[in-house]
DNA sequence: TGTACATCAGTGAACGCGCGTTCACTGATGTAC
DNA sequence: TGTACATCAGTGAACGCGCGTTCACTGATGTAC
């Protein structure tokens, strides 16, 4: 009676979100095409409405799946260096302000990918964002040191995203890698029992 | 001999410039339109041309004008601010925290209001970003109390870049504000002397 | 000072292209018996 | 197990709209004499 839970047409709708969570990380929401999301998802774009209500619905839910794509890549980075005796505080730290952060932006953060471009968007993607944001701030309180005034989370939450951006502004080279270098050494003195 | 410096058109040309350094910084670089800008600027569309030779090179022009404008109200504002007796450090915290920056993105930073959507500029636009960048982090090197080491400079000016961000992406209520308001005092507490 | 002409800034219609969205159709998968 | 039919996912052409860009034209300003 009931079909299998993955059927052929969630199979699609996953690669279509999958692609489209990577291609708003790396144009923007307002770089993103729906013919370019369904050809790199192997679909043709006529097929688009067929799984989601408009473009707007499909920003709103890939913004969620990058979230939580994003999140589980931090989890098991923080979770590697921790295993090597880091501890929780410097595993984010180092974890969130990784060099290779600036070219990674299609794997990254989307909250450092899409920030600035929050405010001028429709209400169900910015209320999706908004989710994404108190997440990442809970995460970083979470795994203050417990020395630490809890107060101080979302000082290091801005930190930590304006880090990523101010780099990946002034682009993958000595200049730019050199911001995270720099933000990550005051935060580990600064924070760092 | 040589005419007046401001003719008619150089008048009409700083008009256009104007209008177009608060669209980018309401809208996005996306977001912004020609026909947008020159009406704006009191004038029809099909003048533009006349003017700037593509909407690119407009982009990257206002942006400096942008950031030129922000710069002298961020001046002005800390000026203020230390005839009143505060440190140049505070004076700068204050200014560019200040709550209603969330509502004010059209006269505020065009750091914060775009950084994000920086990376999929043409290149003539994130060089003019660039500038700006390390303007803002010399400004923040300057302010620094003597006894903090200047290494903490990108730290911090990610941490005003971020916060101003992460405060207009949860909304100009209570949730933003208070973003501000704690990351405000954190600066203060750690490195005002 | 006045008249005739040239230059210049701005107008608004039009073009072309990209993109979100729709839809008639196809080929494949699943169901009935 | 096999045949006939219904359903379903995906295709690709087409539509409509917005926007960057172009251009012939207008009305105003400036120049020559």
């Amino acid at each position: 009676m009931s079909r299998t839970p993955t059927s052929r047409k969630e199979v699609s709708r996953e690669r279509i979100l999958d692609a489209a969570s990577r291609a708003i990380r790396r144009k923007g929401f307002h770089g993103v095409g729906v013919a370019e999301v369904m050809n790199e998802a192997g679909l043709t774009h006529g097929g688009f409405y067929a799984h989601f209500q408009s473009k707007d619905v499909l920003l709103s839910e890939a913004l969620g799946r990058a979230g939580r794509d994003a999140s589980t890549m931090l989890e098991t980075s923080m979770n590697r260096l921790m295993a090597a005796g880091l501890s929780p505080f410097r595993a984010l730290v180092e974890s969130y302000l990784y060099g290779s952060e600036i070219a990674n932006r299609e794997k990254g953060c989307p909250v450092a990918a899409l920030c600035s471009e929050v405010p001028t968007q429709p209400d169900e993607v910015a209320d999706s964002f908004r989710q994404l944001v108190v997440k990442l701030h809970r995460l970083v309180k979470q795994t203050l040191p417990a020395i630490q005034s809890p107060e101080a989370a979302w000082a290091i939450t801005s930190t930590l995203v304006g880090a990523v951006q101010l780099a990946r502004a002034l682009g993958d080279n000595e200049v730019g890698r050199s911001v995270l270098v720099e933000v990550k050494r005051e935060l580990l003195a600064r924070y760092e029992v």
